[in-house]
DNA sequence: TGTACATCAGTGAACGCGCGTTCACTGATGTAC
DNA sequence: TGTACATCAGTGAACGCGCGTTCACTGATGTAC
């Protein structure tokens, strides 16, 4: 039957976040298009009203998590600060909640994967170094110096959470974020 | 028919290597049984003679790659020092060559979802955090701040690799190894 | 304003496919006598 | 040493299952007259 068009737009966006809540949880494979259409309530056959196929959910739904990612970002960034920001990334309830956490950590093995969504993985790297880039603290005076270290600071950041994620002793976990931690903060 | 137990174990060994390979390349979901068998050059049918399960393959392969991995970092370190196994593991060679590389940037996020996977997963970071905590230059005198020094580096080569192999862009991806190069180098 | 019809997001059965795993069977090798 | 038999790693067809995708059909809403 035929709805309303702002009931299919709002359908289109709980599609996209129940994506990106379960692809960050268990990946691109790990989750079917059932799967998340039962998650907004619908059966799978309407999916392909919305979109073309299940990579370009996966390109789309990417996206759109890099907006509301960086988005909160520079929210909590204004409001707390760039260390507040550090240390509710590098906590045991990021490495806890991967299904609403940062999408890199969770998704940067099938993104390398996955050709369809490299695009807009790439796109979210590099607005997460531009603003690193802004706000940390700044040791050497360079412009190309604070480039460098904003992408250091991302690759500590991103490796220790995939990291902790990985490892089943949750005592390592926590040493290797506060370890983190500290090597960024001085 | 029956074969002398010196081909069986060299056949267990051989899909064992392929399975190394092939997990490291596509992820644990991404190869199926028989891929691994027919690279072997076997049906898919005896892989059961050799693993009780697909979990225990992947489980005894991340084991053996562990295995060979430290080795490999001793060797190097040993001949060539500390500084060129870092120039080694943050170059585009083993960017592209993830088959071949590092298993931590190669299946950490499968691992956290198989656990049959993490204890070995758990043991191999922990052997390379001692490892790096003794062969790399130290910046401060007690011993807590040089294993708290060779989690940070662990993380930040882990994080530069796996950034670098999703990323669509080449140059942004040699230029996330080059920082994380030269911020482990000083 | 009331009626007839086009629209299109929904339903749910069906498709072909590849997966992990099982199993009846084969036949060269190793062992017992 | 020669023969009979047990062993067991191999073969390849088959299994049940869940996947992404398709499609004939439904029926409330929007539009034309």
């Amino acid at each position: 039957m035929r709805y309303p068009p702002e009931e299919t737009a709002a359908k289109h966006r709980r599609i996209l976040e129940e994506a990106g809540r379960l692809f960050r949880e268990r990946g691109f494979a790990g989750v079917s298009v059932g799967e998340i259409m039962k998650a907004t309530g619908l059966t799978h056959g309407p999916f392909y009203n919305h979109f073309a196929s299940k990579e370009a959910l996966m390109a789309e739904a990417l996206a759109d998590l890099s907006t509301r990612t960086h988005a909160d970002f520079d929210r909590i960034v204004a409001e707390q600060g760039i260390a507040a920001y550090l240390d509710l990334y590098l906590s045991r309830r990021h490495v806890d909640s991967a299904g609403a956490g940062c999408l890199m950590t969770a998704l940067a093995a099938d993104t390398a994967k996955e050709p369809a969504t490299r695009g807009a993985f790439t796109a979210h790297v590099k607005g997460a170094i531009d603003r690193l880039m802004r706000v940390l603290p700044r040791r050497r005076r360079a412009e190309a110096d604070a480039r460098a270290e904003a992408m250091l600071a991302l690759a500590a950041m991103v490796g220790a959470v995939t990291l902790a994620r990985a490892v089943d002793d949750p005592a390592l976990g926590d040493e290797i974020l506060a370890a983190a931690r500290h090597g960024l903060a001085d």
